[in-house]
DNA sequence: GTCTGATCGTGGTCAGACCAGTATGCTTAC
DNA sequence: GTAAGCATACTGGTCTGACCACGATCAGAC
């Protein structure tokens, strides 16, 4: 073990990843399990503590694995900060990917939604119902509102029981955040809005109770391209009229 | 610099990743940039070298960065690996999660042929043709064909030009890359299967030359929708009795 | 039995060193 | 003057051995 030459043909950091890695993969380290300290793991490989450190350090990144300190490592269920870290700085050095994450948003969403109609339970309908009782009574506040609107559509996310639905989707929530705030204050802009907010939402719960997918999605995906529109028209400054009270 | 005591709060590994995720997101940090070197860094944050050794392998399993032996540091355009390592560990600790990336693919493919109703390309339709005729070719073989099939796919969301639609795509479709193969080896027992494969990819084919959304969409779903339906036989048996030569 | 304290193990970090190549510039040969 | 060759100063990749601060554990005091 005194020399760096790995005969296992791999450089100090891909033979400790590789190993941990086959272990996370086959199911010998499974979540909740401690791993042996990191000398151990050192001399056991062959390598030196900072190197493994590294490997631990890059599956902490990816969400595998827990570091506690004074503790030892731990194995985590997989967590959904990675997707936001990696879109979060994919989306900073390439800033025209926002209309881009929103067509995944509006992919996740449609489809979440038909699954929905299959699996929604009692307490999915009510966490609906709830929120759309909040989009109603904070129609006038674009804070408020844009949390409430948000909340609708994480429910209907929640509501199709997919895993991995929900995390992609939190993970672009996360990032169209702002831009769902400032479209929020459009809203005062464009009275015509309140009661399509109220409405349109209300129609695509009704598609979900009545567990229809064609309907709940094609609603749904009206309900993105009306906003859409409102966007544009926000745009060229095309306001409404009757709201030129201020 | 000689106290560990980091005046700024942040432990070691974190003030170097901070520093340097700042950088990254502001956009003073952009893709093929070289970093400072190691031993700068070290000394400019006043840490060690191992640990910005930790920060800057942090960034490469998360794609930001790429660290080039003997040569240096350098800012790289995000990619898809990040994801497909995520989904490779994730999946590997929740098998029943394979269903459900399924459904995230199904999500994604059917977004993408929408877009791509608008915005394909004579450079895509000739891609697709390529495909399908591949599939057409293949159809008895389980390796080439499987690939093909998926080129098919992969060809539908290259089409609707959305980078995060292909990022996300591409990280799913390694995963299923195993369970697309074995599900081919079903069509030697399905000869009927085979009909389906070609006529339903044409279909697809054919209605986004039609640049019909609607239409590609819902011929798209009836195509996974067969898939499952085909499997589902499987599992229970029923094969054809057709192909009982064997 | 309970409380207290020493010890051991853990992660967190550092400093300095060596290796192996790359890149560059300077020297040397033509 | 130009071109080849070599020395040197980088770079990342790694190791060693050490220290710190704190958690856990168990022995001993009460």
């Amino acid at each position: 073990m005194e020399f760096k030459r790995a005969a296992d043909g791999e450089k100090g950091f891909e033979k400790v990843f590789a190993f941990l890695r086959e272990r996370l993969l086959t199911g010998s380290l499974r979540p909740g399990d401690r791993l042996i300290s990191e000398r151990e793991l050192a001399t056991l490989l062959g390598v030196s503590r900072p190197i493994v450190r590294e490997a631990l350090r890059a599956l902490t990144v990816l969400g595998i694995v827990e570091i506690r300190d004074r503790i030892g490592t731990v194995v985590t269920r997989p967590d959904v900060s990675v997707l936001n870290d990696f879109f979060t700085f994919a989306l900073a050095q390439q800033a025209d990917m926002l209309e881009d994450v929103m067509q995944a948003r509006v992919a996740i969403e449609c489809q979440a939604i038909r699954l929905a109609c299959e699996r929604a339970n009692i307490a999915d309908f009510e966490r609906l119902q709830r929120a759309l009782t909040k989009i109603g009574e904070t129609i006038d506040e674009a804070d408020a509102g844009g949390m409430a609107d948000f909340d609708f559509h994480r429910a209907i996310v929640v509501a199709s029981h997919s895993e991995t639905l929900s995390v992609l989707h939190a993970s672009m929530a996360g990032l169209l955040t702002h831009s769902h705030r400032s479209r929020r204050e459009l809203v005062q802009a464009f009275p015509s809005m309140k009661t399509y907010l109220v409405d349109d939402h209300r129609r695509i719960f009704e598609a979900l109770i009545a567990r229809d997918p064609e309907r709940a999605d094609a609603t749904l995906r009206k309900h993105f391209a009306i906003g859409d529109e409102y966007r544009r028209r926000a745009v060229v400054g095309d306001i409404d009229k009757t709201s030129a009270s201020g």
